[in-house]
RNA sequence: GCUGUUGUAGCUCAGUGGUAGAGCACUUCCUUGGUAAGGAAGAGGUCACGAGUUCAAUCCUCGUCAACAGCUCCA
């Protein structure tokens, strides 16, 4: 008899070589009907596998990501088994699971294209295969056995993957006619997988390595039932509703121009609006937080980023250097503020007293990205950094980097976002090639952000190789609409454009000494940043934020003039109000109104005007009774007050 | 940059080898002064751009540009 540990904590004993599914079966039918894949003494494993010792052990439905992830995995099997017998001569890459669904990367025989049309058949192809409800069978074999064996069906990319696994872990898997090298789990027939759809083909490049050949990427998502894909689908459609590219344009936020170029966004006039609002909020925190605004030109010369490292990195892959009628004289477009700020820094010699110092800067730069890479206003070639750099003593670098983190937490809590990943960015300790500075310096600076991320709590994974060439780095990386994440917040250590620089301040030892800099963007963009507010809010911003936070609709032209003195009233009160005296169909004006998402509409008409008040109206919620404009302003001011307590309590907390 | 898809009126989209349509928006007028009212008339497009095939191309072919999805990249 084996002991097997429940997750409640509750010990049953079963016989030698009994299969999760069985175990699940002694508890209840049902649960042996829902569950998947299992976790068996922290390895998850077919529910079909005999256990033949003492575990502890948790039984996995759909509703657990192991659950799905082993369903969605087992559908990667299924695709290819249809692909097989679709495309003779289809050679496999690898098939795994991902967050929403799964992908099958191929390369179909030479002179076959797999294209969006193609997916239908493969969709139908699959669901056969499936209701022949066939097992998944697992098998182990050598390391030469499986080579030969995928070497005589010409699977040139799985014998490149076998060759780097080590004898003795490597494990078959069959569905069918499909036996794949896969280390599994999956769960134990195709027959469960009733709901099919493929959604897309890409390229994709062998081993993320674009210097490797590009196979062909197909995406798809599977469901146990008909509905949970209705579902999703209908989940996808909503999100497109949401993207900012769309309601950019919808609510006149934002728009490019093929005659300006691609990748540089024009900001329109209620864009500017919003924009600008937002960064007249940071600009209060950094003033709270002693920063000193600072303005530089949007170009500069060569040698700057000579000096930096920059040009020796991106300098053939950026926006190439302008000329003069001056014979040798060569300018950049800043594709970042650091050296000008560095330059600022160079004006006078400082002492250890006057440290640390704090440049911002709502600096543009331009940066040219691959065509490919540009999306909306997510990622562009003309974007404005809400920028600092910190230029501090070695023993303030701890508490600097800690103030920034309260910053970007104060930004993300007055806007919601709460959904946010910290993520540690290290560089690749193998890869020399792509940083600057001694092992020394790097250490130091990923030991300090570490640190500051411990002090506050504040749980961050970390990622190797992901680095600036100059510094380690903390993001904060939110989702949009559909899922993709987007870095938006950073803080960065350098210890290194200080010594290409020659920073100095003179200590308390009247000794010259190197100061370090944080490099910092709370909302990383401007551009990105509006771009998931607007997917975030689905349009509808805080009231603080929006651009103008009422309408006055006089419903005739008698009353033009009383609605321009409300807005004038509202003005004195803080409050943004336009007047929309186009005083034609008062119906249209609301629709126009609602479409750019003005929350308030106030209407004046005869007993209004005679009161000396307004009527109200709150988008989405009707009518809010007929008030004076200050009370109105007050009502809102209210809710300006409250978005703006929370953050300080925060602050506080 | 790579693979695939797309490009028709301001927006959302039909459509055809014989030089173009709808709804909404826009303009004018009528009706209605109150929370997405109705009616009439009108204006708007080198069918992304360039070349080729054809008697004839918005439609077929090739190229360019741009956008979308993914890959790679992201100071």
């Amino acid at each position: 008899m084996i002991k097997v540990k429940f997750p409640d904590g509750s010990v049953r004993e079963y016989a030698e070589g009994t299969t999760a599914y069985q175990i699940a079966e002694s508890i209840s039918p049902r649960l042996a009907a829902d569950i998947l894949v299992a976790t068996v003494n922290d390895q998850i494993m077919e529910i079909n596998r005999p256990i033949n010792e003492d575990c502890t052990i948790q039984l996995h439905k759909w509703d657990d990501a192991e659950g799905k992830h082993a369903f969605w995995h087992t559908s990667a099997h299924l695709m290819a088994e249809a692909l097989q017998e679709l495309y003779p001569g289809i050679q496999f890459g690898i098939g795994p699971a991902i967050e929403n669904g799964f992908y099958y990367d191929v390369m179909p025989a030479e002179g076959t294209v797999i294209k969006e049309s193609d997916l239908p058949a493969i969709e139908k192809k699959m669901a056969e295969l499936a209701a022949r409800k066939e097992d998944i069978t697992r098998r182990d074999i050598s390391k030469a056995e499986v080579l030969k064996m995928f070497m005589d069906r010409g699977q040139t990319y799985k014998c490149e993957l076998i060759n780097d696994l080590a004898d003795g872990t490597i494990t078959l898997y069959t569905n069918g006619a499909f036996t794949d090298l896969c280390r599994g789990p999956h769960i134990t027939n195709t027959a469960d997988i009733k709901a099919i759809k493929l959604l897309s083909v890409a390229g994709a490049y062998w081993r993320g390595d674009e210097k490797r050949p590009q196979m062909t990427r197909i995406y798809g998502i599977t469901y146990p039932k008909k509905k949970m894909l209705d579902e999703y689908l209908a989940f996808l459609e909503e999100a497109k509703k949401r993207d900012h590219r769309k309601i950019g344009q919808e609510l006149e936020l934002f728009a490019f121009s093929e005659a300006v170029g691609k990748g540089l966004p024009l900001w329109l006039p209620r864009g500017t609006q919003l924009r600008l609002r937002l960064q007249d909020f940071l600009s209060e925190i950094q003033r709270r937080f002693g920063y000193q605004q600072v303005i530089t030109p949007h170009i500069g010369q060569k040698e700057l980023w000579v000096t930096s490292g920059h040009y020796a990195k991106y300098g053939k892959d950026s926006f190439q250097p302008i000329h003069t009628p001056e014979e040798g004289e060569e300018y950049l477009l800043k594709p970042m503020n650091c050296p000008h700020h560095c330059e600022i820094y160079k004006v006078k010699p400082h002492s250890y007293k006057d440290l640390p110092l704090r440049y911002a800067e709502f600096g543009t730069v331009y940066r040219y990205e691959q065509s490919g890479e540009l999306h909306g206003l997510t990622r562009v070639r003309s974007f404005t950094q809400d920028d600092a750099h910190i230029f501090c003593r070695p023993d303030q670098l701890e508490e600097e980097f800690m103030k920034v983190m309260d910053i970007i937490f104060i930004i993300f809590n007055a806007l919601d976002f709460k959904n946010f990943e910290a993520q540690i960015s290290l560089r690749d300790p193998n890869n020399h090639e792509k940083y600057i500075g001694s092992d020394e310096v790097w250490e130091k600076a990923e030991a300090a952000i570490v640190k500051a991320c411990e002090y506050k709590g504040l749980k961050a994974h970390k990622e190797i190789g992901e680095a600036a060439f100059y510094g380690p780095k903390l993001d904060f990386m939110v989702k949009d609409a559909i899922g993709r994440k987007w870095q938006l917040g950073t803080i960065q250590v350098d210890y290194n454009l200080p010594e290409r620089f020659k920073l100095e301040y003179t200590g308390a030892d009247n000794q010259k000494h190197r100061p370090v800099m944080i490099h910092r963007a709370p909302f990383g963009s401007m551009e990105r940043f509006v771009a998931v507010l607007i997917e975030h809010t689905g349009g509808k911003f805080p009231l603080w934020l929006t651009p103008d936070q009422a309408v006055v609709l006089p419903i005739s032209e008698k009353f033009n003039d009383y609605a321009q003195k409300v807005v004038n009233d509202l003005s004195n009160y803080g409050v943004r109000a336009c007047v929309d005296d186009r005083n034609e169909k008062i119906g249209r004006k609301i629709r126009d109104n609602e479409l750019k998402r003005i929350p308030y509409m106030l209407i004046v008409g005869e007993n209004e005007m005679n009161e000396g008040k307004i009527a109200v109206r709150r988008q989405g919620e009707g009518d809010q009774g007929t008030m004076t404009p200050r009370d109105f302003a007050v009502m809102i001011n209210d809710q300006i007050a409250a978005t703006m307590d929370a953050n300080y309590n925060y602050r506080k907390a």
